[in-house]
DNA sequence: GCAATAATCTAGCGCTGATAGTTTTATGCT
DNA sequence: AGCATAAAACTATCAGCGCTAGATTATTGC
């Protein structure tokens, strides 16, 4: 064995196989053996193109937050762009569920994360945002879009009608979530979504009217 | 040693150890045998309590969510009581940052998440919010919160203005975050929250008028 | 006072992320 | 062409992980 005739790996090979692990068995069966194994290659071998496992981790977050599209933020009313940015963003998290935890996590470092910030950011400014108030927004949205992918509300009621009845008056009817869990998580975005804009609108609106706005 | 004359452990110092270690060196200090040694006693021990970590860690996340106030939802309008609530939330995941990842992805099942969403779908019911909606409402509820600990947002800016100079056109003053984190996050999350609660409050008042709302 | 049970222990399994040092191949220089 | 260097894989190994099995000792119930 040794150096073989052709390199085995890429960063490019380890990142897809990495992504496509994670997403088909979880965060926890990527272990660098397992990892290794997939791409024909033993564990160590990982460690000439990637310092730690975080470091692959990292790579594959920063591939999927890129995919995030932007485009609409020279296009479109600086609140339909929002609107259109976060379904992006949602459906670019909700591709890939089982890295959500560590990806919203970390620190927005990543260039794909900054990329975002700057278009959100730069955006918000030219249609007439305070610049600190169009830091809070891009902040909030973040926080929204992170935390509907982060993990499934109607996914924690089970089945069992009995489970609930004793204990809870008001959820005697929860068990019917459990088999709706997707429609439910979308309209919950979709409602909090058009919300969060509506309210956003309002703030902007009345921007240069009233008390200072920070 | 052994058995010894007096018991050494209880399910409650077990949680309270836990809770402490995670709490100052994050999820990652957290295993059995440094667990155990806090508590003067070595690792296996543990499982003649808890039959797994992640049983232990769940007893962490369940205590720390029980710490949030619900007694507003039978005093205040629906409205009022939820940017209460909301802020009793934050404030529960706030004072224990490290343990958020996992609180907030595993499911919804743990007693004290249940409570509470008993307590709020309640709540919005009782408000003349359509059950279908006042789900979605405790749900979008649950995933702004939720985003809004995870991770701090002013927490991914480092204070090197050159970083970003040269990449990020619209983040020439990004480095100024990195030492404002408190606040920016803070701002952001009580803009978000009025607007979503603004939002909201038309969404209720369209209610009767309009298009069926689910 | 004896049997059963409860609460701790020690020993150890297979796994993990990571490092050190070796081996083989390809590349660059003269 | 040949030789030194660097690249890309390997093997062996480390300390630490969650967890199990089985031993040990103290308490409790009859």
């Amino acid at each position: 064995m040794a150096r073989p005739r052709r390199t085995l790996l890429t960063r490019e090979r380890i990142v897809a196989a990495a992504t496509a692990l994670v997403d088909a068995e979880g965060l926890d069966a990527l272990s660098t053996r397992r990892l290794a194994a997939e791409l024909g290659v033993q564990g160590p071998s990982l460690y000439h193109y990637f310092a730690t496992k975080d470091d692959i981790l990292d790579a594959v977050a920063n591939e999927i937050v890129a995919t995030v599209d932007t485009s609409m933020f020279g296009r479109l009313d600086w609140a339909d762009a929002l609107r259109a940015w976060a379904h992006s963003y949602r459906a670019a998290l909700a591709a890939h569920p089982n890295i959500v935890p560590y990806l919203a996590q970390g620190p927005g470092r990543r260039p794909a994360s900054l990329a975002i910030a700057d278009a959100v950011y730069g955006a918000l400014v030219k249609a007439g945002w305070p610049p600190a108030r169009a830091t809070h927004v891009g902040a909030l949205m973040r926080y929204y879009v992170a935390g509907s992918a982060l993990g499934s509300f109607a996914r924690g009621f089970v089945e069992d009608p009995e489970l609930y009845a004793a204990h809870y008056p008001h959820l005697s009817q929860a068990h019917r979530l459990a088999g709706h869990q997707r429609s439910v998580d979308d309209g919950a975005f979709e409602l909090g979504l058009d919300a969060l804009l509506a309210g956003l609108t309002q703030v902007f609106e009345g921007l240069g009217t009233g008390a200072p706005t920070g």
